[in-house]
DNA sequence: CGGCTTTGACCAGCGC
DNA sequence: GCGCTGGTCAAAGCCG
């Protein structure tokens, strides 16, 4: 079993800017040229906020595609949710949240692995069916106390050779092992340690 | 025994 | 108002 090591982090895991230019410009500087073969991002997603035109929340609502490892533009494909506010409100068992949507984003991976590795230490809470999919979804916490990032991970319904995970939050802390990578940093997270 | 997963129940939002 | 759906809770069980 190969060992690989990679990672693209925010430097700053306090800073839930992920707008920023360097992140919007990110594709064409984009390389995975040190990925192995068998492993291949093939596109994140923003989810939208406040103050984006209609025009651009009708275009399925993506904000950027990453280039693979060959460089090239691959299977784009809408966000799996979305919400449209930049602040939401939710209400739990009678408590009202506030829910930063704007720090949101999705990646979507070919890998047989069910939850990657990313570094942080998640907390499965739930496990649901979910509407026209085959696959489950699956309900992660970050582990860290005072840590209110969720992740939700699931099989492409179409290809389900590709897992969906989705971020929600910007974690206040560290990922005990990050490397940091300044080109490509679309939120703090951190891949690596994939074992494949 | 503590931490984690499982899983059914519960709740809110939404469309009809 | 009602039913459907997605998200969360929490008790029970599992495991090291």
């Amino acid at each position: 079993m190969e060992n690989f090591s990679y990672n693209y982090s925010n430097p700053n895991p306090n800073n839930g800017d992920i707008y920023s230019s360097n992140f919007i410009d990110t594709p064409e500087n984009f390389e995975l040229s040190d990925t192995p073969e068998n492993f291949e991002l093939s596109g994140y997603y923003l989810f939208p906020e406040d103050g984006l035109s209609d025009e651009f929340l009708s275009q399925n609502e993506f904000v950027q595609s990453a280039s693979d490892s060959r460089g090239s533009y691959s299977n784009i494909k809408p966000a799996p949710t979305t919400t449209h506010h930049n602040m939401q409100v939710k209400c739990t068992k009678g408590v009202m949240k506030k829910v930063d949507a704007k720090s949101r984003v999705a990646f979507r991976f070919r890998s047989e692995l069910e939850v990657l590795d990313d570094g942080y230490k998640w907390r499965k809470y739930g496990k649901k069916m979910v509407k026209n999919s085959p696959n489950p979804r699956n309900y992660y916490k970050c582990s860290n106390g005072g840590c209110n990032v969720k992740k939700r991970v699931e099989r492409d319904n179409e290809d389900s050779s590709y897992v969906i995970t989705t971020y929600e939050g910007i974690h206040n802390h560290e990922s005990p092992h990050v490397i940091h990578y300044t080109q490509f940093p679309p939120n703090n997270i951190a891949l690596h340690n994939l074992h494949l």
